[in-house]
DNA sequence: TATTGTTATACTCTATAACTATA
DNA sequence: TATAGTTATAGAGTATAACAATA
């Protein structure tokens, strides 16, 4: 209760609200929802992920995430390829239009964001990286 | 794209991601679910929160928050108490049992994460708190 | 007129388990 | 037997808009 570290986990989840809370109007200006966006920006930069590795990355359970994966290939964002060495599995990759919306998506998250981080020096990043890395490792 | 700040959301993502796969399991024990538990946490040690602040406090839409309060009403965790002063507002007010679980919960939270935070001393938190207090400001 | 909270609707996410196909 | 992904189901969260009561 007077755990320190209380105040620590109080304050990332602070941060992650207004993170949200910022993307929020962007993320729906797309049409997307939060677990879209999740997936599509998963994908992004990448030459196609299974839903396992999908799965791991974002959290979203298997039986949830082919929903969420037929919604987004009925929008054209995404397509399924079946795996050859593997045919249980098939990798899950941005279409044209994914890669697009993708493209177009997050230089706009980036354009709002940036002004935001105008008084992050060099070192500010630095340190700010460093203790996020020490979290996540202590957390993970 | 190459934008610095990008590394530290991303951080920032992966550390709340980490506690959330933590935190889950101790939550469903409880038989609650996220946004059951947000408002739980929310409205311990207090006196009651108006449906308003509530959804300030969450980014729970109103909309959204009668249906979540209802079911902690069933569960008879919460409990309603209309304002006299401004009839259109009510309370919202952990029960006696939303009291009892609110303070077992928690020091079950606490006794799973401390060993988490076995490597940090008290200037470590200091440094963490306050990168993290920046980020919120810069992002709020 | 504006605000607080509820109601109604349609859709999406979620957990879970049973299932199919492949390994 | 184990694994990858789908299907099925019931419940919960979500956005949105219309609504009642109160200010």
């Amino acid at each position: 209760m007077s755990e320190r570290y209380l105040r620590s986990i109080r304050l990332l989840a602070e941060c992650m609200q207004q993170f949200e809370k910022l993307s929020d109007s962007h993320i729906r200006q797309f049409e997307l929802t939060h677990a879209q966006f999740d997936i599509i920006a998963t994908l992004g930069n990448t030459e196609g992920l299974t839903c396992k590795q999908l799965g791991e990355k974002t959290l979203i359970t298997k039986g949830t995430m082919t929903g969420v994966l037929d919604r987004l290939e009925i929008k054209q964002l995404i397509q399924r390829v079946q795996c050859n060495e593997d045919r249980r599995r098939s990798f899950v990759r941005l279409t044209p239009q994914g890669e697009k919306l993708f493209n177009s998506a997050f230089p706009h998250v980036i354009g709002m964001m940036k002004h935001r981080f105008a008084d992050y020096d060099t070192n500010d990043f630095i340190t700010l990286e460093q203790q996020l890395t020490k979290l996540k490792n202590s957390l993970g």
